[in-house]
DNA sequence: TTATATACAAACATGAATGTATGTAAACAG
DNA sequence: CTGTTTACATACATTCATGTTTGTATATAA
């Protein structure tokens, strides 16, 4: 059972990733043996080896597996004006982020496994300088549209976009992490959506 | 060099925690020998066994070192009602945990711990828990001050209070979040206090 | 058809880190 | 003044994870 097919490589190195986060997520990264993540994935280390350097690449290649397709998502939900007046479409990006949690399985493990099971040291550092510079851009672009907002009167006069915008960022921010940290999903996750519409609806003149 | 007083071995011991407290926040708590500690300390490793049975007994100890005084401040600032008016209170509250952070090393580094260069599993799950617990009480002490306003009439009628309480308290997470990860201190730190003040003003009728 | 590169498995060598056990000098109790 | 306990330092044994090396069967290119 060796040399498979470029596809059948491709597989295993999906299985590898998936493994990964599996056991990331149960034994935190730290403590994650690659011979953990081998045994799960039904492999030898030497065949993750193959495919990945080091624990740290893998765990860059799980974590860009649901990150590079949530900001795409993301520019199509917010920028794409017209369509829809620019409170509702802030509205629907920060709903339609906790749809995506709630709904796919990997992004929720991988977010669980970024906020509560890795350290940001030396390696990983630079994961969390990512992180925050796509925390400015969406910041960024929240700001954008609570300008629209205000260009069309649908904003208190005292309220300025920047801070509404800083505001809602904070506010998603903390929401995310409670969301992902109740995993008994009792106290924030089904209401998360009714405390998306209130917070908007602070907003809403 | 052995055998001290009962005073100088709690010296030590504190000695022992700060080093830890240093390691931790460099190297993350998982890639954290003893051995560093020990050295850091000026001590060997038997000095920290001898005060601690392993890495998480002195982790909770360094833990406890800030978290036990802060949820005494908590109470105190939020629920000695009457003297100001609630939503000045809760004001106060937040831009209180934020000069905390400002002004105690202690506080800030071990805040920065237990965010980013911790892992919460196994034994560590405990300490999320925890977090969490004390999460629910912030959020219902801040419930009941809302309370307060709404029957001083402080609020928008459509404003519920458990709403904005939790609106509040979602904020603050992101907003320690925010604090916490931006240590190169440009972009959040500064502009804290001022941010809570616009979160708040949005609720002043 | 043969040579080579691929996709792994298996074996090896090395370097820690942990916990414990033992040693020891000084504080303190009597 | 002596015995005991304290507060460590030192030495030891064990476990374990990592990275590398080697082996190998098969796809694939030529």
């Amino acid at each position: 059972m060796v040399r498979k097919t470029k596809e059948d490589a491709q597989l295993t190195r999906l299985q590898i990733i998936d493994a990964a986060r599996e056991v990331f997520l149960a034994r935190g990264v730290s403590r994650t043996t690659m011979e953990h993540i081998a045994t799960q994935a039904g492999v030898t280390r030497g065949a993750i080896y193959w495919h990945f350097s080091n624990k740290t690449e893998l765990f860059q290649a799980m974590r860009e597996q649901v990150f590079l397709p949530l900001i795409d998502r993301m520019d199509d939900t917010l920028l794409v004006e017209g369509t829809q007046d620019p409170l509702t479409c802030i509205e629907r990006f920060l709903c339609g982020s906790i749809q995506t949690l709630n709904e796919s399985i990997t992004t929720r493990q991988t977010y669980e496994i970024m906020m509560t099971k890795c350290e940001y040291v030396e390696e990983f550092a630079i994961v969390l300088q990512q992180t925050l510079s796509n925390c400015s851009s969406i910041n960024e672009k929240v700001r954008l549209v609570y300008e629209r907002a205000k260009a069309l009167g649908q904003l208190h006069p005292s309220h300025e976009p920047a801070q509404l915008a800083m505001d809602t960022h904070l506010f998603f921010i903390g929401l995310l992490n409670m969301w992902v940290k109740d995993t008994e999903g009792n106290r924030f996750r089904h209401q998360a959506i009714e405390l998306i519409k209130a917070h908007m609806s602070l907003r809403r003149r």
